[in-house]
DNA sequence: GGCTATTGACTACATCCGTAATCGAGACGA
DNA sequence: TCGTCTCGATTACGGATGTAGTCAATAGCC
């Protein structure tokens, strides 16, 4: 397992882990504006999700509604951790410092990320 | 420009980050162990960089020397921020907060930024 | 001067990705 | 019962990617 998440597929997990279990149908309706899909897309995007068994379906009726089978969390997880490893040797610190670096962060950010930071320690 | 760097071009760049001009067959010797790729696979690679305009050639005798005609901090701004912005609407708290609540932050990472973010408020 | 090794250029090819049309089976109205 | 609509399944197809082989020019060796 732990197979690729495409860009494209993304965008139909997210439309998934925000509500589920959903229709190819509903899902369809639900990919932001934008990305301009014909419904087969949408339905060609569920079917390789699920064979790659990170979405399951059950029947209802004469359709499937399909659900996540992979929690966004980890998936979220694996991503972050790919990109500090890839770029930043794993260290969050780099990152932080990049971005204080590159003025794109702003005072509340940095004020957000300090409380955060107390309550961790306490 | 702009163009989208691939993950094995990825591997190339981060060669003559390192170190440049160098030579196609010095950025075969230097790319880490375990990508084990032909002479042929990184002349495509740095072929292929060049054709995207990321990367420039001198000519050195019958043979190029490769450079780098991004920076790699730019090229890191735009990953980390592609990054924030598909997982976590864009703001850096988001992915802090995930990866405390992953226990993947230690103690002395938690010190470090802190004391990073002391020092931008200064 | 011809042979050979090196180097970049070109070509190859399987896979993945984005996007979608088409097909076949069942549901449903006429 | 027959045509139609709806779904999922299958197939399509151009472009990117990973990986590498082949070709043509050149430069050095004998």
């Amino acid at each position: 397992m732990a197979e690729r998440i495409s860009d494209a597929e993304h965008a139909v997990m997210e439309v998934l882990w925000d509500e589920s279990p959903l229709s190819a149908q509903d899902v369809g309706e639900r990919i932001p504006a934008g990305r301009d899909w014909s419904a087969n897309t949408v339905k060609t995007l569920l079917g390789r999700l699920l064979a790659k068994n990170i979405i399951g379906h059950q029947e209802e009726g004469r359709r499937y509604l399909y659900r996540p089978l992979v929690e966004r969390g980890d998936y979220v997880a694996g991503e972050s951790k790919k990109l500090m490893d890839r770029l930043f040797g794993g260290k969050l610190t780099p990152l932080v410092a990049h971005l204080a670096e590159r003025d794109e962060l702003t005072d509340s950010d940095i004020a957000e990320i300090e409380a955060l930071l107390k309550a961790l320690k306490s």
